[in-house]
Order: C-alpha cells, then structure tokens, then sequence
RNA sequence: GCGCUCGUAGCUCAGCGGAUAGAGCAACGGACUUCUAAUCCGUCGGUCGUAGGUUCGAAUCCUACCGGGCGCGCCA
C-alpha cells in the first residue's frame, strides 16, 4: 500500500505548511456540522500533546449539551487521516498527536525546499520602515541602539518574506542647531577634516557658546536664516558636517551588522521645500488655526492639560518649521511619491501621541488614504542595573562606539559580542523597556544570543567529520519528535513576528529550537549511529542549523561556522 | 491634574480568554573513556500589584485604587 501523503493538496491549494493551520482546516468542518455554523478551532500547542482545541468547550452552552459529549462527536466527524490522532481530555478539550508519517513528510518538505517551507507572501506591499535616525554632528548613542536594532529585524523579515521593503534613515540633518555649528566652524577657521570623535567635542564647544556668548548666539540666528536661504558659503560647510556624519554612522552600521546604507539616508533637510506646500494644503482644508502666533492643527480626540484640545504644531510663531512639519512632509512623499502600502516609524515609546496626532492630521488632509496603513512602532527605554535610563557612571549619555567596543572585548569574538546584544534587545517584548547586563546578555546558556551562536556551532561540527550526507528524515526518539515539531514551527514564528512587527516571537523561538537541538544532541547520538539513523539524524541536524542561521540572519545575528 | 504605559518565581523575562501559569539566571543535587560540558538532567521556588465586575472559564477583557516609568505648545 502507497504511504498517504496528507499534505499533498494542502500544499498545493498554497496553503502554508503549518501544523496548526493544517489541523484548524481539518477540524473546521466538523465543528460547523455540529454547531450548525462554522466555529474557529482554536487550535493551540497543548503541554498535554502535541495540539489541543478547545472549541467544544465555548459550544457547551449554546448547544445545552456537555463539553465533553461535543468533543466526542467532534472528533468522530474529523478526518484526520494520516494526520494525527484525536483524543477527548478534561473537561471537553480535544488532544491532537500529530502522526509520525505527517511529521516526516513535512520535514522532508522544508528540508527540500531552500526557503524551509515558508512561501513569500501572496500580496506583497510595499513597507517604508523609519529607522535609527541618528543627528548629524553627534554621535550615536545608546538611545539610537534599539530603533536601529529592531528597524532592521523588521526589514531583514518583511523583506524575506517578500515584502518590497525602503529602508528610510530619517536624518537629523537641519533645524536651528546647524545655526550654531556652522558659525562654531568658521569660527574655528573653516572646514578642516575633523574626525567624528572631534565633531563630539566640537558640538560641545558651539552648544557651550551658543549659551553663555550673547554675540555668538546672534550669530548663529543668523546663520540658521543665512543655510535656510541658500547660502552658498553655509550650504557647504553644512554639507561638510553632514558628509562626515554620514561617514561615521556607515562605519558604525558595518560593525552592528545593520543593513542601513547610503542610499538610505533621507535628512530632514530634503523636505524644506515642501513645508509651504504643506502649511498651504492644511489650510485650504481648515486644518489650521493660529494659536499663540503659531500655526496648529487640533485633531480630535488628543487632550492635553486642563483637558484642552492638544495641539500639533505645524508652523512655529517664529515663522519656523518644527517636526511635526517634516514629519507630515515625509509621510506624504513616502506614500505619494515612494508608493507605500504601510509606514513603520521604529521610534521610541515616549513620541507615540506625536505620531498619533500625525497620522491622524494625515488621514484628515487625505495624505494618508484609507488602504494604506501607518504604524508607531515603539520601544521601551534600555535601563541600568539601578532600573533608570542607561547611562556612563559620570551620568553621560554612553556612545554607541564605546559600547560595541566593551562587547567585542567582553566577548570570544565580535560576532558574538554583538549578536549578544542585539539578541538581548530583540528577545523581549519590545515595548517594555529592558535592563542592560553584560553578564547576563553574554551567558553562554539561558535566551541569550551566545546560546544560539553555540547551537548552530555545535551542528556545523558536525558536517565537518560527517563525511557522508544526509538522508530520509524519521523520527523515532522522544527528543527527534520534539525536535521536529520546533522545526515546523519556524513558518508561524516568522509569520507571526513580521505581521505584528514583534521580533521577539522569532527569536523565542530560535531558543526553543537551539534548547530542543541541544536535547537531542544529548540523547541522540549522530555520528556514532549507523546506516539509516545516522542519516536521518543527520537530516534533523542539516535542517536545525538551517533554521537557525536563516532565523539568526532575520535578526541580524551572526551565525558563526566555529565559536 | 489629565493621558499613555508597565506591575507574573529572589533576579531577568515569556504567556495576553481555556485544563495543575512557563523559561533562563541564582540556590542545591547529578551527568564529561562524550559528535564543541560555552552543554544536559533533577530539586527548590508564584494568592500572576490590590479590590470588584463580565464569563461555563480571567495572568489574559472591563472598572476603581496602589506603585514605577513616560508624555502633556513652539526641541526631535
């Protein structure tokens, strides 16, 4: 008799080869002919198997019969051929065990195919991502750590999975600040080369005089009008001080492994000749109202104290243009001339009511149309040992530079000093903020990033004295089918860690998979085992270390061959 | 004052409507003639901030309160 092969016209509907979504198709139908309507399936992983529903249990009541009695009729309506085994547990949950054969055929299935089961999307979009954003003329520090980190997970993921993904790195290149520098420059007699590590001090130094130096504060006003008119003089110093920056951040984009690069910078400076445009517009919408000299947009539902309505401030009293004009200025070229089906701005917790009240002012003004979708996501704050924001003892904000530094020398090697960290950034909900500890983020055992790199080491070794390759996968020991099972959950991680923007739901999983390889490691001798076994097993570790490179790479984690 | 957000084991965190709440660290006890022991196994450890409510069923949803963090007009 031929082995069934239960996946063959699920897969080839274009369904994706998830066991979960496998099973809530199966049972679906059965639902609906008892409850006379169709009913989710709920299915979900289960400490008592493999996969447990407990749809009979939400029936009980609008059918006036027992749980359990539903269950059973349930399961005995269920085709589950070759597929699992069904079983009424508790008070009314249906027990799902996944057949041997369906585990084997479905490994064979990724195993063979160089995307490891997970199909680009049917409708791909395209995802302008803001992301790190760092200020010219600064150094980066801890603070531009996390948008930068989890910005480019989500476009390493978005962009897998087949997404047409812009990365938007969202320059502080203009505002009044550029005043004070380039007037500090000719001070110091022009533009010289001056290395980033001078650019620090030298912020510094103009920031110290623009406050106590009366004379040079006027200066600076000056100059500010003088680079907004076009100045040639001030444009090019100022082009200068961005020039340098923009040196700098690439550099420090190399050592994160961050795949930011100089097509991707887009200053704030680029949208200035935009901002009359968008005051104009606003106002032929009566979205404006002068308040206080300024020009401001009041969209529904923000509040502020006193429970005054809060307002967005488009055009300062100054004449000037603030943030919130860029802001508004760039969201509109994203989707009218870039094309955007969904903006991710990767910034931190404490501007979500900002960008609300910009989406909502771009909704109003029609900028940003009902089929296109906006999205702050946030981050918590990266805390000391003492739980407050991150900082040098001395209280300083601590460089990004200086911090990659201590991590490759803390480390065994630079991969894993800096995979260590931006594991520990993107392992936790990202919206929590998160306490940052070199020991604990270096730990060779524990979620961390080490453990991964370990994992995957550990497998790689094994191809090096192998000798012969891999064959038919089965699975017969307790730790082989844990094993497998993690690694046919590899589709609804990434799924799942994209479409929510929540790196953490990969990387978790990444940690399930390395704990359940490094098991099976344990248990389950590779190389001392013979013929078909050896080959199996050599089969379940070709695709372990697969998944974990390709899942790590989705980080933005090395996955070294050695550590 | 108003708003947002977080409060889960000693510590760091998952889980966010379903069966006795899970990991890791720390503590304690085991496993190295071994494919990388940078590992694995076991034990100990929780009235899920508090009090109500909704529900057959709540850490998960709602309300109030307590505690921490952040935000609340010309900085981004």
């Amino acid at each position: 008799m031929p082995p069934v092969d239960p996946l063959r016209s699920y897969v080839e509907v274009g369904l994706t080869l998830n066991l979960e979504a496998l099973l809530q198709d199966r049972l679906a139908p059965a639902l609906e002919a008892v409850a006379g309507h169709p009913v989710d399936p709920a299915v979900r992983s289960s400490p008592h198997a493999d996969f447990q529903s407990g749809a009979a249990l939400a029936l009980a009541r609008e059918l006036g019969r027992p749980p359990r009695e539903i269950a059973a009729e349930v399961a005995a309506k269920t085709d589950l051929a070759g597929v699992a085994e069904i079983a009424v547990s508790g008070p009314g949950f249906l027990n799902l065990t996944v057949s041997d054969s369906l585990l084997t055929e479905a490994l064979r299935r990724i195993a063979a195919d160089d995307r490891l089961g997970v199909p680009p999307v049917a409708a791909p979009e395209r995802v302008v991502i803001d992301y790190s954003g760092p200020n010219v003329a600064k150094e980066m520090h801890v603070g531009h750590l996390r948008s930068t980190i989890i910005g480019d997970a989500l476009a390493r993921m978005l962009e897998w999975l087949g997404h047409d993904v812009i990365r938007v790195n969202h320059l502080g290149d203009w505002g009044t600040p550029f005043g004070m520098l380039v007037e500090h420059l000719i001070d110091r007699g022009g533009a010289g080369d001056h290395s980033i590590g001078d650019l620090t001090a030298f912020y510094q130094a103009a920031r110290v005089k623009f406050d106590t130096d009366d004379d040079f504060r006027t200066r600076a006003r000056l100059r500010v009008v003088a680079l907004q008119s076009g100045d040639p003089v001030s444009r090019e110093l100022w082009r200068n001080l961005v020039a340098q920056s923009e040196r700098y951040f690439l550099d420090v984009y190399a050592r994160l492994g961050v795949t930011l690069g100089p097509d991707d910078f887009a200053g704030e400076s680029g949208y200035q000749a935009d901002l009359d445009g968008i005051v104009a517009e606003l106002g032929e919408k009566e979205l404006l109202a002068e308040s206080d000299g300024a020009l401001c947009a009041f969209p529904e539902g923000f509040t502020g104290r006193d429970g005054a309505a809060l307002p967005l401030i488009v055009r300062k009293a100054d004449g000037g243009y603030g943030y919130a004009a860029t802001d508004l200025a760039a969201l509109r070229h994203r989707i009218g001339r870039l094309g955007a089906d969904r903006l991710l701005y990767v910034v931190g917790a404490p501007q979500r009511i900002h960008f609300e009240m910009v989406f909502a002012v771009a909704r109003a003004a029609g900028w940003l149309p009902d089929g296109v979708t906006a999205e702050h996501i946030g981050f918590g704050s990266i805390l000391g040992s003492d739980g407050k924001m991150l900082k040098t003892r001395a209280g300083d904000t601590i460089k990004l530079a200086r911090l990659l530094d201590e991590a490759v020398t803390r480390a065994s090697a630079p991969a894993v000093g800096i995979g260590a960290i931006k594991y520990a950034d993107l392992s936790g909900d990202r919206r929590g903020d998160y306490v940052f500890d070199w020991d604990r983020m270096l730990a060779s055992t524990g979620n961390t990033g080490p453990y991964l790199q370990y994992a995957h080491a550990r497998v790689r070794s094994l191809f090096r004295k192998a000798g012969t390759g891999s064959g038919t996968v089965t699975v017969t020991e307790p730790a082989e089918r844990d094993l497998a099972l993690v690694l046919l959950g590899f589709e609804p991680a990434v799924t799942a860690a994209a479409e929510r923007a929540e790196p953490h739901r990969l990387a978790v999983h990444l940690h399930e998979l390395a704990a359940a390889f490094s098991v099976f490691w344990e248990r389950c001798p590779v190389l001392r085992a013979d013929g078909a076994v050896r080959a199996s097993r050599l089969g379940l570790a070709a695709l372990t270390a697969r998944t974990l490179q390709t899942g790590m790479s989705l980080l933005g984690i090395e996955a070294p061959e050695e550590i």
